[in-house]
DNA sequence: GGTCTGACATCTTGCAGAAAATAA
DNA sequence: TTATTTTCTGCAAGATGTCAGACC
């Protein structure tokens, strides 16, 4: 076998990129109107003769078992997907709980214009656009489009990005060079018309599964960690997309992009430029999705995710197996999805254009860092991500009794509870639960029962328009279920999360707020000491057993769950 | 002084094999 | 009763943030 075989597609990409100085494309496209929530996406019509093409289904198919089971057919997905339309049914309460939850569970296609006109629009597409506005990628000639340091160049959203930053880092004033697919409809299942500018219809569009959850971090200015051997990114890019022909195939990969020039450093708390990024270190910048390529109704059956991809500095992490992307710390990137429709066998098909979508979601832009700045990320990181559970405060003694019961095995709980067999991982948490589900089983926990903000009270970040400004992300239609009102589950978190306007607080959290609060209080040197006899620590502990008791009970719970 | 690196403890994940349950 | 499937258990590998020290 040929040594050129045994690489990624994404490692071959990447010596394409080599061979191209960077530059900061200004493509200067038409800007749609952006209201509530901005969108970039392109598509591009790109070359495509590439034989890169040609290996890339054998390597993808290879590497299919060993880096990504979770993206496999297996019988859970299917049960999960059987699911989907059940659970629909219940869209519209969910949305009422936790929009993070109902977007997992929204993803369908057949889900319910009723509800998704109701709800909170956490998730909504971001259809591609086409047309050669943003330096969109292509796998047939990829150093034609976007060199190995491409920059994305900060425009409208990032005005909004600026607004809503508790650290107010300048980052507008840079024009944005894409064009924007369409603006915000205040609906989580956006319908393509032909009729709108710059949006082709029949073409893909993309929910980003974990949205409120990059919100959280988007916040604060995400940060992620690049190691030598690389790092996972968290939380990691998930999509869904619709609008496929079920029946083509396609490649469906990520790359990693500068989000602008700067060189960044974390100085009095907040983020600020400092220099020119440099743009000339070289590194495989693509991530290949396993699955590739596959067809349109296996990317649209199944989340799309990328949780094995991973962050590293280590240049020489080129010649891997494609798993790693070479960045620079302090920088900040931005991820950006690709579509693109190819033969059977992998190959472009060359005669047809408009097969390259290229889709941005302004909110999974991270500055890379090789050691946390801000304490803030740091514990959102903690709160979050199951591996990090050991650094998190009081887990034995205040989270474990919650924690059990949030994810007693239910048939709806989680999909990967029901793809993983056994009630030990059902039990356990995982990145999907803590990602999508966990919102949605504390807002089990607390079914209305007035638990405060414990475990089911968010801090930080709503899911409603997550690059809106605190206030304006004030979602009205966040009603949660009867009784809920009454607990004001606000009232604590608020008094415990100082750093965090409490404008910003949802009940969609991943995790408990009472160890976040002890945590919070410990590292954020902001805090204030808060005597331990009033201590909303305490309160909350009560209050959280006081739930375990009544939630075994509460036929509501279980009511909710239930499929019939 | 700012940034990077590697060791560390803790936790989750994934796999293999055993045990239990079910079907033929 | 036997074969197959499902569930459970144990363990190694891997992922996490922290911390101290090295590097620039």
């Amino acid at each position: 076998m040929q040594l050129e075989h045994c690489l990624s597609p994404s490692i071959m990409l990447s010596k394409k990129f080599l061979n191209v100085s960077s530059s900061y494309p200004h493509a200067g496209g038409s800007e749609l109107a952006l209201h509530d929530h901005p969108i970039i996406s392109t598509t591009d019509n790109l070359e495509r003769s590439s034989p890169l093409k040609k290996i890339t289904r054998g390597m993808t198919n290879q590497s299919d078992t060993d880096n990504f089971p979770d993206s496999k057919d297996t019988p859970g997905d299917v049960q999960r997907n059987k699911l989907s339309p059940v659970l629909d049914g219940v869209s519209e309460l969910r949305h009422s709980f936790d929009g993070s939850a109902a977007d997992r569970y929204l993803l369908s296609q057949s889900s319910q214009p009723q509800s998704a006109a109701s709800a909170p629009s956490t998730m909504f597409p971001y259809p591609s656009q086409h047309g050669p506005a943003h330096p969109a990628f292509s796998i047939a000639s990829p150093s034609r489009y976007m060199a190995h340091h491409p920059v994305i160049t900060n425009g409208a959203y990032n005005s909004l990005l600026s607004n809503s930053s508790p650290q107010g880092y300048p980052t507008a004033g840079y024009p944005y060079p894409q064009q924007y697919g369409h603006s915000y409809q205040g609906a989580p299942f956006y319908q393509f018309s032909s009729t709108q500018p710059g949006l082709v219809p029949g073409k893909a569009q993309v929910y980003l599964c974990n949205r409120p959850l990059w919100l959280k971090f988007h916040r604060h200015q995400t940060e992620m960690i690049i190691t030598k051997q690389g790092r996972r990114m968290f939380p990691f890019l998930s999509f869904n997309i619709s609008g496929l022909d079920p029946t083509a195939h396609y490649n469906i990969f990520v790359d990693v992009i500068l989000a602008d020039p700067n060189h960044w450093r974390f100085q009095g708390g907040k983020w600020v430029p400092c220099g020119k990024a440099d743009t000339n270190v070289q590194g495989n910048r693509v991530y290949m999705h396993p699955d590739s390529p596959n067809t349109g109704a296996h990317w649209m059956r199944q989340e799309i995710s990328f949780g094995k991809l991973k962050l590293t500095n280590n240049k020489g992490a080129s010649n891997n197996n494609g798993q790693m992307v070479v960045l620079q710390s302090l920088h900040k990137y931005q991820p950006r999805l690709h579509v693109v429709e190819v033969n059977e066998d992998g190959t472009e098909d060359t005669n047809q254009p408009g097969r390259v979508q290229t889709f941005t979601f302004p909110e999974t832009q991270f500055i890379a860092v090789t050691a946390y700045q801000n304490t803030d990320i740091t514990q959102l990181k903690i709160d979050h991500n199951p591996f990090a559970k050991g650094f998190r405060d009081n887990y034995d003694t205040i989270y474990t009794g919650c924690d059990m019961d949030r994810l007693t095995p239910s048939p709806n709980d989680s999909p990967r509870s029901q793809i993983v067999p056994g009630a030990r991982y059902a039990m356990a948490g995982s990145f999907l639960q803590d990602q999508f589900v966990s919102n949605y089983a504390k807002s089990r926990f607390h079914p209305g029962a007035g638990a405060g903000p414990g475990p089911g009270a968010d801090r930080s970040v709503p899911h409603t328009n997550g690059l809106l400004s605190p206030q304006q992300a004030e979602d009205p239609e966040r009603s949660p279920l009867p009784g809920a009102e009454d607990s004001k589950p606000k009232d604590l978190s608020d008094s415990s999360w100082i750093e965090t306007p409490s404008s910003i607080k949802s009940i969609d959290s991943t995790d408990s707020g009472i160890y976040e609060q002890a945590k919070r209080r410990r590292i954020s040197p902001s805090d204030t000491p808060v005597s331990e006899s009033s201590s909303p620590l305490k309160s909350e502990v009560l209050t959280q057993r006081d739930c375990e008791k009544t939630c075994a009970k509460d036929i509501g719970y279980y009511g909710f769950y239930s499929h019939s």
